[in-house]
DNA sequence: CACATTTATTTGATATATCAATTATTTTTA
DNA sequence: TAAAAATAATTGATATATCAAATAAATGTG
């Protein structure tokens, strides 16, 4: 089997796929929380659960760091999140979520689950497995400095 | 096996490979074409390649409509396409390549088909086929209309 | 200790994503 | 056929992506 045209590689396949997922995501979101995200809302949880900073959190989650530092300030504009310079060293950052936000945070856990069981609705763990895999593999091999 | 939480969900590990990619990509186009994303790349071998509208394009590469005329746009402004309007039908476009286009489409090509194989090296077809596969089925389920 | 280097974050500029609303042009339908 | 509905593309507003440059604070080195 090949994969040579633009829209036959297994690449395209996987945008597809997390477009698909992103899409699905953010209806179901919006329709319970407003105004908020999907980018949003997994760094809210994430913060919510790990103590890092934000360039920390922005690895974790695959973003840049202006791109963290703008989705931060969103958040906190709107009262979900509290942010403080740490007193070890006044370069980093401290992130804690606020009630508000903690609020948010459990009308999203429901959704987020039922999206993603939706998503990998009949696939087998075998799948999700291989699946996992191969990502890696991939992930990897795009990773190799040269 | 569980993937419950946020950063252990397989739509992570989606996410996480088409970004590693995406830079992978970006990097190596970037040493031989200044000045165009791998986006408009994409999109300008599509153009050259098929013969279909603006929205026809955008369906085939997962951009939205607006994204699209934007995209378009910055290309006219460098002058690797030409656009004209549909005389059967006003409303619609036609796209054409430019002979400095199509310059920059033969400088693309082998960098993209080596992007691919840096990508997907060590991965056998029956991985390839599975993943494929199984990406197809998690993009279905995204899909379901509610 | 002064100065260079590194680290964490921010800002600016530009590209893309997304939704809603608008425009222009067909196509349908009453 | 006139009015309504549908279609193709655009525009506006806001969010995110990415790179480069700038800040500010900490650390390393002579």
């Amino acid at each position: 089997m090949k994969f040579n045209t633009p829209t036959t590689s297994v690449l395209y396949s996987i945008e597809e796929t997390i477009k698909a997922y992103r899409k699905l995501s953010q209806q179901n979101i919006s329709r319970i929380v407003p105004n908020i995200t999907i980018d949003q809302a997994l760094i809210l949880i994430i913060i919510d659960r790990e103590d890092k900073t934000q360039s920390e959190i922005a690895d974790l989650v695959f973003k840049d760091y202006a791109s963290m530092t703008r989705i931060i300030k969103l958040m906190l504009d709107k009262e979900y999140l509290i942010k403080t310079t740490d007193i070890q060293d006044k370069r980093k950052t401290k992130l804690s979520v606020t009630k508000n936000g903690k609020q948010i945070i459990e009308k999203l856990k429901p959704i987020i689950k039922e999206n993603r069981a939706v998503a990998l609705d009949a696939i087998s763990d075998e799948e999700l497995q291989q699946l996992y895999n191969i990502l890696n593999k991939i992930t990897k091999n795009c990773q190799i400095k040269k």
